[in-house]
DNA sequence: TACTAATTATAAGAATATGTATAGTAGGCC
DNA sequence: GGCCTACTATACATATTCTTATAATTAGTA
């Protein structure tokens, strides 16, 4: 018989997780399903795709060659249901947001939960990660960004400027004596990121000289950041609404003009006009338009 | 849950063939089940693809948006058993030849039997058509073809020439005195061909000035041309070797020199190393290169 | 009008695929 | 060594899907 595509499928799930049991797990299958659709798979091929093992699945060489066009699959598979999304009017579904750590983890939850309990018939997944979640492949639909997306076939909307600033909390500034000009803040204890330089550019603009090392606090996970803030542990950046949230923490240096960020929100071309896509993207516009305060956690 | 990517493959089938019932021939499934493809795949989707009709079934706006997304699976499906069957080595399978209704139709039947005497384990499929059978879409494994493929990523090698001659039946040449000189020609029912261009061309190149409606009898139909000559209806071009089968079928003007035909074997390059297309492959081209006579049916 | 031929739709038994539960294997770790 | 864990393999009951057979619909045609 000819071979099934959604055993195709399947052998991409196994060869890009390693395991069977991961596999399963993302494909919504079962293990015992996920091998039985290797084996069948490999049966119709007539080779090996894997040898197993206690350390899961390894791929043959002819598994391996054919990784390359299961992958195309996947593509053109993302291809299909985001033009079909696109076509899709129905109010009730699944809308996946992609945002960065402090907007998906610490804003969206609560602004999503006014969302949802205004239209309990759509889902919303959040999708939180600081890599640049791929919108064609179907990773998300509607992507939250700090900076202009770029990918093609996207549409994006710039929705506001967060104005930054230095922040404090009170403890650290009782033991140390609170900046009064930007070269004060080589005395103190600045927190950056460790690979990530963008906040080091930001730095460097404000006219500081700096590098990695002079951050004696470092990571690239922005929660640390800002529970390191709260903790009294130096001096970093903050969204200025955010910053509200917290009586005890206080800006160093207000008059400092610190660069903003952007927002933006993207979603595919393909997929715009999707009723519940639209819906979702213009509650957030409006909503992340107006203070955090409202909504952090 | 996740919609299945078969279905699509079903939704393409439906959709270019125009009907469920068709479709599901062509995918070696029953109506039944094509129909319930399709179902599942609209309540997935959230919308209708086809209305459904006593002329079979028809896209719908949505629908047609998604054919061309189907058609690209389609094509990286094929891409992925294409590379899958140039790395089997297995000698059991099937193996599909194109060719053109002379050599699919009259020679190769017979010239296959023996292959297939030798090697009971290999199954061949021989698709005839004088249509360009798309070795890219895997429409066939291996094509025979009267001129040197163009296709990128095609392999193809030169068998062998082809003489061509003009033949008529005696009870034709009988009836009307044998042409001496190519001017004679004028005088003689011609077999040509009735939308093919090549065969006027042929003509021409011979130095006769012809035009379509200098033939009485057309088609372009090539099994229907040899039958025309055999039936004594007119003087018409054949492989030589094939006509030493028909005694009665004599040639015409046998010092004219006739352009030959060339075949060409053709295969895609993903799948040169596979051992049975191999086998087949130089298998035919031995035996192609041997007078037809032996095959002929 | 009645018949034919091509289609989609439906019902029910047969075949197939799936999930649950469990066994088997081997590396890591105390 | 013994235990834990992460993995694949197997057995069997369950659920789903497929096929067969039949009905229903409708355009074309005698």
């Amino acid at each position: 018989m000819q071979l099934s595509w959604d055993h195709i499928r399947t052998f991409h799930a196994v060869a890009h997780h390693g395991s069977m049991l991961v596999a399963s797990r993302h494909l919504g299958l079962t293990q015992p399903t996920v091998g039985r659709h290797i084996d069948l798979l490999e049966e119709a091929l007539g080779f090996k795709l894997f040898t197993r093992g206690r350390e899961g699945m390894r791929l043959t060489n002819k598994g391996s060659d054919l990784v390359a066009t299961a992958n195309e699959m996947l593509g053109t598979a993302a291809d299909f249901e985001r033009v079909a999304s696109g076509l899709e009017e129905r109010i009730e579904g699944t809308i996946r947001l992609s945002a960065n750590e402090i907007l998906g983890g610490l804003l969206l939850p609560g602004l999503v939960a006014e969302f949802m309990a205004e239209h309990p018939m759509i889902e919303i997944e959040i999708d939180v990660s600081n890599e640049v979640t791929n919108l064609l492949r179907r990773d998300a639909d509607i992507a939250i960004r700090m900076f202009r997306p770029t990918q093609s076939d996207l549409v994006a909307r710039k929705i506001t400027d967060v104005p930054l600033g230095l922040f404090a909390h009170r403890s650290y500034l009782a033991r140390h004596s609170a900046p009064q000009s930007v070269d004060d803040l080589n005395e103190h204890v600045l927190l950056g990121q460790d690979r990530n330089p963008s906040l080091l550019n930001a730095y460097n603009a404000l006219g500081m000289l700096l590098t990695p090392n002079s951050f004696q606090f470092r990571t690239d996970n922005n929660i640390a950041t800002i529970s390191a803030i709260r903790a009294g542990i130096g001096i970093g950046p903050l969204h200025i609404g955010m910053a509200e949230k917290w009586p005890d923490v206080v800006q160093v240096l207000p008059k400092l003009p610190v660069p903003s960020l952007e927002i933006w929100l993207a979603c595919h071309a393909d997929v715009r006009h999707n009723k519940r896509i639209r819906m979702v993207m213009d509650f957030l516009a409006l909503r992340l338009r107006s203070p955090y305060k409202h909504y952090l956690a």
